[in-house]
RNA sequence: GGGCGAUUAGCUCAGUGGUAGAGCAAUUCGUUUACACCGAAAAGGUCGGGGGUUCGAAUCCCUCAUCGCCCACCA
């Protein structure tokens, strides 16, 4: 067995292990336990952007999977990670659309194939550099079934079901309101909206007998209906469909009285006139109304000819003019300059929203949505934390028909082929084909592509051979646990539960953790631009990839919605891991030894008891809570007291079979160390592998009062450590303690506390209480009598304070009689006799105590 | 506007009805050959404020405050 170092080196073992373990398959499914016919546990990785980098949220995200998985088998379940990319449409675009412009040229003058092309060679030079990334913090992830959203089986999957759900019915084209940014040129979801409080001018006009406001007169051309409540009583004059002439920016203008629910009576005048086409409430009320609508404001953001003078004017240079004309025209009333308003960005560029009514393609959710609510609220899909459930169930009750396509080049195109010359004009009705091969004829593809979502919301399926029933789909569908940040909870995974219900027949997962967002230790979120960022692969560079993943679940928990994340966790994770390191040294260099202690009982008895609790908290998913208990474990029990002890006497097996069950309860958190470790014991099979069954359950069976025995040990020896300082006893000279008949203690008793046992005790001994059994003497001649003096003190303080719980818990007691269940009246009398008992200890110390 | 979460030691956080906990930092001591990326000891908290339920509340309920997030988008 060659040497360990004194000091643990990931670097010199983390690639070494990486590849040992692709290398021996460890990565796939198990065929053995397949064939038998076991349960497999399956995740499907979120595919990150082809072209992004590992940030603290993988990082976290995927330590969580890992773990999972690493831990499901070692339990023997044939365990397939999924890995894959998504294509991530809007910001590759936005680097090919940048690169162009550099080469000062637009998409447009080189055309949609060299577009492509481009796309392709940016994936290309790239790569999955983020998958590489990941192995680096361990991720046993079956790549030999890596995925890509845009490869061409990929391709296939979306165009199914694409014409699946069109031949349903629930694909359907229509004029319909949406969110138009004029920047990138592209329509924009719901759920990739950014609202920015602005200060903004709110005017208030005019219009016929009615006063007005509005923040954007620009939009106020058309205006020909003004809409107020049905109830409210200013307006009781002037009934639905009444008309009159209002002066106007451009001329005199009819208009029409519209009463509608929607109005709130309380805001403004009441009153307020619509722009439907350029505003979601507005078409809303038109549509309720079968009102004609009109645009005002072209694709560009620029003024249409209906503004008159104003055509063809930015709607932010025009805004303020026009608000000048209709204050020379003795219309403006007043203007509030401190009004505040949302305004709607697109997440990705900030480009301003306007919204346009555009014929687009819809996924209608009327049915689908039905599905995900039914298995969202019998819990077959679960969320972790449950509150999740709500949030998800509400949120797909309310939920608007999917605008499916978007205006950009890159990405799935619509499998969908217009007569020549038909998309986009009025007589588009009957004039496509929805098809994946072009049709005969003269027949041109829709030039959209897809809602990124629309694929990966086929992810969990598509990437085990859907729509063809193949053996993995049969296999590893429905996936066992989703593990993904709420961000995109709406955006992908509720998209992911009706599409799995709908076109794979099952549930995509069962259950779904919801992660908190890692934030920095200030709590502003992780950013390069405000020096906030903290980069993974740096932490894994210098305090190797174990530290990084335990740090991460040492301080997480899913019940926080944010994690604010200190370094310092990985640091103190690098110090966990050399402790590990330098047991396995300590252990090393032992000479084989049979005789067991109730040292040896104890310790087995506990790492029974552990890794029962990690095996009930990982099934809890409380994974945080698992890494805390066992670093607590192996550091408090097994390193600062087992082993202090082995390291002289008991049974060198045991203590090396409960290091190995250490290795293996840690593996799935620290992977790396924990398997170097394990190979360098000795063992010829791997850890990642290897079963999640306890050798110390065997030798465990030790008496109940071993562990209070040991308990007694433990207490006795951090007594005379504390009375040596209290006294001033150097550590240097060994004290003489007493113990009372009947205690066994182990024999380190004497070198671990500096201690002599003597036979009896001595009248001349000065004495200290310890917590649990009876009273131990200690005897020094270093013991001054201003030491005595200052011991007095303090026990008499500790009297003190004993005396005036025992007061308090009398009370409670009495109170308690008659109305609390007798159990826990018991136990709060067993609390008191506690009390009485340790008093009596201080009380019979301080008697002896000679000054 | 609606909803959710957080508020516990200097910092980051555990702790869901029974004597307030950990890691890190700060203090004191210790070069005991596994580890100074260590060990030992001691210190540090009216558990955000107020009210209620209960024999008993950090924990359950109400309320207020501060911070954060999600949803909605109001002319």
């Amino acid at each position: 067995m060659p040497a360990l170092s004194a000091q643990y080196s990931p670097k010199d073992n983390e690639e070494a292990i990486y590849k040992k373990w692709e290398a021996s398959g460890a990565f796939q499914p198990n065929a053995d336990t397949l064939k038998a016919g076991k349960k497999p546990f399956v995740v499907m990785l979120p595919p990150p952007n082809i072209t992004g980098v590992l940030h603290m949220g993988h990082a976290l995200q995927d330590t969580i999977m890992d773990i999972l998985v690493r831990w499901h088998r070692m339990q023997g379940e044939p365990t397939l990670w999924m890995p894959g990319t998504d294509h991530a449409a809007l910001p590759t675009n936005k680097i090919i659309v940048d690169q162009l412009f550099a080469e000062g040229k637009t998409k447009e003058d080189i055309g949609r194939e060299a577009f492509i092309e481009k796309t392709e060679e940016w994936y290309e030079k790239t790569g999955a550099l983020i998958l590489n990334q990941m192995k680096r913090l361990g991720a046993s992830c079956d790549w030999s079934r890596e995925r890509f959203t845009m490869d061409t089986k990929y391709v296939q999957s979306v165009n199914e079901t694409f014409l699946q759900y069109y031949k349903k019915g629930y694909i359907y084209r229509g004029a319909r309101i949406v969110n138009w940014d004029p920047k990138t040129q592209t329509t924009v979801s719901d759920l990739e909206i950014d609202y920015k409080t602005e200060k903004a001018p709110l005017y208030t006009f005019q219009y016929g007998p009615f006063q007005i406001s509005t923040s954007r007169p620009e939009t106020k051309f058309g205006d020909k209906y003004v809409v107020m409540h049905p109830d409210d009583a200013r307006y009781a004059q002037y009934k639905h469909g009444d008309t009159f002439t209002a002066k106007w920016i451009n001329g005199e203008v009819m208009a029409t009285v519209i009463k509608d629910d929607s109005i709130d009576m309380k805001f403004g005048t009441g009153v307020m006139t619509i722009t439907p086409w350029h505003d979601v409430t507005d078409f809303e009320i038109a549509q309720r109304h079968k009102l004609p609508m009109e645009q005002i404001i072209d694709f560009e953001g620029k003024l249409l000819p209906i503004a008159g003078e104003f055509a063809g004017m930015k709607i932010e240079a025009a805004r303020p003019k026009i608000a000048e004309k209709l204050e020379q025209m003795g219309l403006l009333v007043s203007v509030n300059k401190k009004y505040e308003h949302n305004v709607a960005l697109n997440d990705r560029g900030k480009g301003v929203i306007e919204p346009q009514v555009m014929r687009q393609w819809f996924v209608d959710m009327s049915k689908l949505k039905e599905e995900a609510i039914a298995v969202a609220k019998d819990g077959q899909v679960r969320f972790v934390p449950s509150r999740w459930k709500e949030h998800f169930i509400t949120w797909m009750e309310n939920v608007h028909d999917w605008n499916i396509n978007r205006q950009i080049w890159l990405g799935h195109r619509l499998p969908v082929w217009w007569k020549k010359g038909a998309h986009g004009t009025e007589n588009e009705e009957g004039n496509f084909v929805v098809s994946v091969e072009k049709p005969k004829g003269d027949y041109e593809q829709d030039p959209d592509t897809l809602d990124t979502w629309f694929s990966s919301a086929l992810w969990p399926f598509a990437t085990l051979g859907w729509p063809e029933q193949t053996e993995d789909l049969k296999t590893f569908y429905p996936t066992s646990v989703l593990v993904t940040a709420r961000e995109i909870l709406y955006l992908w995974v509720a998209r992911m539960v009706f599409s799995g219900l709908e076109l794979a027949g099952n549930i995509p997962f069962k259950d779904v953790l919801i992660h908190p967002v890692v934030l920095a230790k200030n709590g502003q979120r992780m950013s390069k631009s405000l020096g906030t960022g903290v980069d993974p692969l740096e932490l894994i560079e210098a305090h190797g990839a174990d530290a990084t993943r335990f740090g991460l679940m040492h301080q997480m928990s899913f019940d926080m919605q944010q994690m604010k994340f200190d370094p310092e966790a990985i640091r103190s994770a690098q110090n966990f891991a050399n402790k590990l390191w330098n047991i396995a040294r300590l252990l090393d260099g032992l000479e084989d030894r049979e005789q067991v202690t109730i040292a040896d009982q104890w310790i087995a008895s506990r790492a029974q008891e552990i890794s029962q609790e990690v095996s009930v908290l990982l099934t809890e998913y409380k994974i945080g809570e698992a890494a805390r208990l066992l670093q607590d474990f192996v550091w408090s029990d097994f390193a600062d007291w087992y082993v202090e002890i082995v390291k002289k006497e008991g049974s060198t097996s045991i203590a090396r079979g409960v290091f190995a069950d250490i290795l293996k309860m840690l593996h799935p958190f620290m992977p790396f160390i924990t398997e170097v470790l394990w190979e360098h014991s000795g063992n010829t099979d791997m850890l990642i592998t290897s079963q999640w069954k306890f050798e110390s359950h065997s030798k465990s069976d030790a008496a109940h009062d071993t562990v209070q025995q040991m308990d007694l040990f433990r207490s006795a020896v951090s007594a005379i450590r504390s009375a040596r300082i209290l006294f001033g006893v150097s550590m240097g000279s060994t004290v003489e303690v007493y113990i009372p008949e009947g205690v066994a203690m182990p024999e380190s008793f004497e070198r671990m506390a500096h201690a002599r046992i003597v036979g009896e005790k001595k009248e001349t001994m000065r004495s200290y209480p310890i917590a649990t059994g009876g009273v131990l003497f200690l005897h020094s001649d270093e013991i001054t009598s201003e030491a005595l003096e200052k011991g007095r003190a303090l026990l008499d303080a500790r009297a003190q304070k004993i005396e005036a719980e025992i007061t308090a818990v009398t009370q409670i007691v009495s109170t308690m009689e008659g109305r609390a269940p007798e159990e826990k009246v018991k136990e709060k009398k067993d609390q008191l006799v506690e009390l009485q008992k340790q008093l009596q200890d201080i009380q019979d110390s301080r008697a002896l105590l000679v000054l």
